[in-house]
DNA sequence: TTAATTTATTACCATAGGTTCATATTTGCT
DNA sequence: AGCAAATATGAACCTATGGTAATAAATTAA
């Protein structure tokens, strides 16, 4: 909890009033490595907060293939966004790839917070804002770049995550299988 | 300007106060086919609001290869997300595909919106987060659907779409090549 | 209406990355 | 430490899609 007010403090003032209403609705959560937060086909609304650990959110084909959309670490959100913000049923799972803490708020109590708390929709707004900007850069990733040069992007942007994650689930991110990623760690090796 | 107000009037009620200030920031303008409204390397921060036509965001390559980020008709708002929100240059060009009626504001104008008309963050906040939901459901399908099925859902989804605008450029959305666009519709046909 | 230009299709070859299956290597557990 | 499970690599082959180039069709401009 902590944790989550650190990280709105950097951003705007908290009154008491607000660290209760805050104490009130946020959910403390401590999970296992593997461990599932959010299957796939629930349909509960969530907003997660990580404390600690990492977590990955991600999406299950029938015929068994992981195509992972986020990875997330301390201070970062992670959510089913298509849960949230849509009518459409859930398809994305959610779990930890270590052990973690997590603090979990309910959409619900979400939209009241704004409501009591207009300061925290500039917060949230501004969240979204760059949220946006990295989802578009992505696309354009996926659009534009080789599944080497995809690597390449991931290794710098997310240098933290690199020794965390297993490379099949890096391979999952960038859109292509464990054995070319490989292929694509040896080639570099070489150069 | 009208188009704007009819917009934002079906989401909150519009106090003659804020009619005029939307009136001092918003610049209309008219563009032909094929006219470039924010070109690459600009860095320009505005919001465009699509009266009529269409417009399409992309970003090219050195080798002169396009990729099309969004496409956006009537009531849409087409940006560059990254030029708005990050501190990175742009990549990004946007241009008209029709003959079309847009809104511009400038960014520095939106801030200083959000602080004189609060309501106006929430608006935003939730067009942002039905943007991330879309942003987040794009970025499954370049994951986990081949060329073929990543059109079956286009057509599906943008139904309006499919006329306006040329099947190249649709490939450009979808990550593929014209000819294999091609060769996927005859497929479909026989089908 | 015709010529010019843009867009779409077709065909043929090339290749990045997928598939399958086997083998290392690492990690976690007792 | 030693075994089992999970992860990573490797190699051989395959396929969806890209590249190139030529042609056809559609759109635009004159």
């Amino acid at each position: 909890m902590k944790e989550l007010l650190d990280y709105f403090k950097n951003l705007v003032s908290i009154s008491p009033e607000i660290e209760n209403k805050l104490n009130e609705i946020v959910k403390e959560r401590n999970l296992v490595k593997g461990e599932q937060i959010l299957a796939d086909n629930s349909s509960k609304k969530e907003h997660i907060f990580v404390v600690s650990g990492c977590l990955r959110s991600f999406y299950k084909t029938e015929d068994g293939k992981e195509h992972t959309l986020q990875f997330a670490i301390k201070n970062w959100w992670i959510s089913d966004y298509i849960t949230l913000y849509t009518d459409k049923k859930s398809i994305v799972s959610i779990e930890s790839l270590t052990h973690s803490k997590v603090l979990i708020i309910d959409n619900s109590n979400v939209e009241k917070f704004y409501q009591e708390f207009s300061q925290f929709e500039i917060i949230q707004r501004k969240n979204f804002e760059k949220r946006i900007a990295a989802l578009q850069k992505r696309i354009l990733s996926l659009l534009a770049l080789t599944a080497a040069e995809k690597y390449s992007q991931f290794i710098e942007d997310y240098t933290e995550f690199e020794k965390i994650i297993p490379n099949y689930q890096i391979a999952s991110y960038l859109g292509i299988t464990p054995q070319s990623l490989s292929r694509i760690r040896k080639e570099r090796i070489k150069n």
